[in-house]
DNA sequence: TGTACATCAGTGAACGCGCGTTCACTGATGTAC
DNA sequence: TGTACATCAGTGAACGCGCGTTCACTGATGTAC
């Protein structure tokens, strides 16, 4: 019994447990939410003993936040694509990065709970800041570019413009655009509604609107 | 002992213990989160046995949903407030909403938890989905006076404009104005930070700023 | 190349704990007459 | 007004369960010589 399924499995080592356990506790938050999974269950999933998780995690929050830092490290890549430089344009590029972020809340709705709805201290440890800030960054250097572009005298604090932004496109995804059904429904999707608002905001800050 | 604590409790029957745990969880809730809070914890907290409960909540969901729905109530009543019927303004009045939605997250973050991030279904009964649109239809009639007093060929559609407010201010309050600590740092408060994009945005619809 | 040893990663059994839930019960309240 | 009875709301003991955590252990891997 035991040795086949060591065989099977590979070894007495499993080589990447670490990762093993983060993946084990993302689908675990996709499947019953962010508080409906156990460091036992992570355990389990991974085939493994339930004392095993301790050689890699303190306890359940710090599995938690490694999961939430791989979830803002891929954000921040999804974000960064959408952005692409600022290619074509910076304004096609910008309702882009909006796109991207709606994209990733419906795409992977696990990563985006345990960033953002899981009750974990955004700063509970310097790695999970950071990578979140990293994330925010693609943000705001898009907003910088963007608003570079308006007359200096018009030209918005690109802080504030960013933080309206992540505002606006944070608010929709959790209200109607999670990819895990659990949400209001409405009368056109989350990427109209955000669309429709960032044209407005970027009409009111000056910004010619497209023909 | 039973007798003395009875004696000083008031009665065997508690009398209105379906409030009272309503209320014990909402206070649970704000010390532990959403997640944070049992069954078991709640009848503790009202001071009855763990048996209790059951004879008004079917489960620990049920009871979620009760504080939610309170919380709805509270919330469209402050709404309301916020609104005062247009006066004296509809601009004004509009950005009193915005501050009365902030206001309302900020003191009291266990039922805004529970209305928006507990994993509970927004329409797990009836009357949680009839109360949550009571609130919503605050913002909206909101939306629609304020929108007609704009030239009929340029007024947005109530909806869109209500449904944009109440994200850009969700977005805000669960990103950064929570009352319970557990959010991010900013430059500015979260109430400057709404009222500056809802000027940008209404300025976009064409709203003439204040001087 | 081989051997001895240290280190590392996971085991499996055990524990105490609190939770959810059920149950027969009992004290308090309301009502019919 | 008083009495009998039905109904209601809460009791308290009990249960099975799974969780978090610890522990001495063991199999696998890496390294010094």
């Amino acid at each position: 019994m035991s040795w086949k399924r060591r065989a099977r499995e590979g070894a007495y080592h499993h080589g990447n447990l670490k990762e093993a356990l983060i993946q084990a506790a993302r689908e675990l938050i996709a499947e019953k939410g962010p508080a409906g999974f156990t460091f036992a269950d992570a355990a389990r999933s991974a085939g493994v003993s339930p004392a095993a998780p301790y050689r890699h995690f303190r306890d359940r929050e710090a599995l938690l936040a490694d999961v939430a830092r791989e979830g803002y490290a891929r954000f921040e890549a999804m974000l960064s694509t959408g952005w692409a430089n600022g290619k074509p344009d910076a304004l096609t590029a910008f309702h882009n990065v909006g796109r991207a972020y709606l994209a990733f809340a419906r795409a992977e709705p696990a990563y985006y709970a345990a960033m953002f709805e899981s009750g974990l201290p955004p700063d509970a440890n310097a790695e999970l800041r950071a990578a979140s800030e990293r994330a925010f960054a693609v943000l705001r250097t898009a907003a910088e570019q963007l608003g570079a572009q308006l007359p200096a005298g018009k030209r918005p604090p690109a802080l504030m413009m960013s933080l309206h932004t992540w505002s606006l496109a944070h608010g929709i995804a959790s209200l109607f655009g999670r990819g895990d059904g659990g949400r209001r429904t409405l009368p056109m999707t989350a990427e109209e509604l955000l669309e429709s608002a960032m044209l407005i905001y970027l009409q009111g800050l000056g910004f010619p609107q497209k023909s």
